[in-house]
DNA sequence: CTGGATCCGTTGCGATACTG
DNA sequence: CAGTATCGCAACGGATCCAG
């Protein structure tokens, strides 16, 4: 057997296929906005200037951990700027920057395709689930 | 304990606002084409028809586990046709219905967004990490 | 060729406790 | 007020086996 198989192909594949992906700007991207907080961070900022308490409320149903997290994250690829004020309570303010705002705008236009074909897209599946609940029953009389 | 706690408040402003997520049209498609492999696919899509194996050699380091599902999910939602060609080797064809390549606009947009700031955020990665105080790397070979 | 079922590791995320 | 550190759960994703 001079050849390999298909399973020992693909590993070899993926392999080659990960390093590709770790250099891939979009995935890298896609990866972090991926996050459940990340856009909504984003949109809060949308507004102004947010305090980390301003943000917490506004989020809502956030925890501690990740509202840093994620601003962390934001703040370390250029999106958020971070602005401490050493006052006695101390008191720290996140904006975005020129480039949040940029994928802000994106990520608005994503919202805007969502709302748009909400309805399509929920359409397409009440009728995919008519259509397949037991994939037994035959509409219409088939054959 | 006359009030509630800060956390307890937190906590019945997280379920409301989960209710209110599971609304979300955006907050839906988001977490969707968070997928790994969902965008892949789309863009393997977009050349026009493909088969199951054409898919899965494109998207070279995707398991059939993950590419059925994807597909599933995308053919669920009305983003990608699902044909089949009763032959004796089952042969089944993929392609985007309008709306999906729609979407795969979307993504083909934020694909050009991620390359064309992908210096920028590099560079304010470099910047971040350049300025934080205990990494493991100590530059000029101290230590 | 297509893809369902299952086992298993990794990671995201939430809850909690503690610090400056 | 603004975080940091740790534990635990559940979902995501990959490998493998099995079936039509």
């Amino acid at each position: 057997m001079p050849t390999r198989t298909a399973e020992q192909r693909r590993q070899a594949e993926r392999a080659a296929y990960d390093a590709y992906l770790a250099a891939c700007p979009t995935r890298k991207l896609l990866d972090e906005i991926a996050g459940k907080w990340v856009s909504l961070v984003l949109v809060a900022l949308g507004d102004g200037p947010r305090r980390y308490s301003d943000l917490s409320r506004r989020i809502a149903g956030v925890s501690q951990k990740m509202l840093t997290q994620t601003l962390r994250v934001l703040e370390r690829d250029g999106l958020v700027r971070r602005e401490v004020t050493p006052s006695v309570p101390v008191r720290v303010d996140y904006s975005l920057t020129p480039l949040g705002e940029s994928l802000r705008a994106l990520v608005a236009g994503f919202k805007d395709w969502a709302e748009a074909n909400f309805d399509a897209v929920d359409a397409a599946r009440a009728d995919y689930d008519a259509r397949t609940p037991d994939l037994t029953i035959e509409p219409g009389g088939a054959g």
